[in-house]
DNA sequence: TGCATTTGACCAAG
DNA sequence: CTTGGTCAAATGCA
């Protein structure tokens, strides 16, 4: 059996406990969070099985590549090379969309490029952009944005540290795009973050769900920052259901840790209601393996 | 003129 | 050696 095949049935499996702890949940009327946090769980694991069995030899390399995707125990991350901003940050990826271009997406914070580069296995390159105050302000934020191979619409923008700046935007009530996040590393939790990262406002909805917990595989940790969900390789995923038009700012979940996504105008009304929340888990599941952004 | 972008070179890690 | 990330000189633009 190949280590595809065995994720793959082990993903499957994983479904099939969480329905039976779903059916258990409602016989003993938990929690709507709680439920909902399960069905979105199920979600998660069955679009992974999906994914997996849809991709191509080349998409299954690319996976062995990855050591968080060979290793679920390993302390090997992803290295990358070091450098300054990374001993203090974490990593997100996001996805935007909306026909923006050059990455310039408004996220409030103003950003200076300086730098491009062809990424190997994208057709698209890949743009290094920092804060303007990084030399005024000392502002160590970087983001990288790159356009999807499959969707020109949709950009994949990567966070890497916290403004220090004084040009943090206005906070809005809420985020207000559907949003995914993805943090790097194979965390069980969106507060198990680097040192110098301190979540001020998570909203985390852990799911005391032990037996759960021990079946983490390599594809996910098991924490909701509203609704959660990590993807293949170890990034995790985060869907923030607002509304879609406007403005979100990378600082305003806490940690400078955060993630957009704007993949089309299907709008989410409210997070609060199941169908809009599976509207969002509709959206995730559209990308696909565009979310395979190492 | 000052700031932003472009782009090839450079460097570190694997 | 390959690749991803950064640097910095050249260039563009308001």
């Amino acid at each position: 059996m190949t280590m595809e095949e065995k994720l793959l049935i082990n993903e499957l499996e994983q479904g099939r406990e969480l329905a039976k702890l779903l059916m258990s949940n409602l016989k003993q009327t938990s929690s709507i969070e709680s439920s909902k946090t399960l069905i979105s769980e199920i979600i998660r694991i069955y679009q992974n099985a999906i994914f997996m069995l849809s991709l191509n030899e080349d998409d299954k390399n690319i996976l062995k590549r990855s050591p968080e995707f060979n290793d679920k125990n390993s302390k090997t991350v992803f290295k990358k090379r070091k450098t300054s901003a990374e001993k203090k940050t974490e990593k997100v990826r996001v996805v935007v969309g909306e026909g923006q271009e050059k990455g310039l997406i408004d996220d409030g914070f103003s950003w200076r490029k300086y730098g491009q580069k062809d990424i190997h296995g994208f057709i698209n390159p890949r743009g290094y952009f920092r804060c303007t105050h990084r030399f005024t302000q000392n502002c160590l934020a970087v983001k990288q944005v790159q356009k999807s191979d499959k969707d020109p619409s949709i950009f994949e923008v990567k966070y890497v540290g916290n403004h220090t700046c004084n040009n943090t935007p206005p906070k809005t009530k809420t985020p207000n795009l559907s949003v995914s996040m993805f943090e790097e590393g194979n965390r069980a939790h969106v507060t198990e973050q680097s040192e110098d990262i301190k979540p001020t406002k998570t909203e985390e909805v852990t799911i005391s769900l032990d037996d759960l917990e021990e079946k983490k595989n390599i594809f996910r940790t098991f924490s909701f920052s509203n609704h959660e969900i990590e993807n293949v390789g170890g990034w995790k995923s985060n869907i923030l259901s607002e509304n879609l038009m406007g403005n979100l700012s990378p600082a305003t979940s806490g940690s400078g840790i955060t993630a957009e996504i704007v993949s089309a105008p299907a709008l989410v009304e409210n997070s609060e209601t199941a169908d809009s929340y599976f509207s969002s888990l509709d959206n995730i599941i559209d990308f696909g393996q565009d979310w395979l952004w190492s």
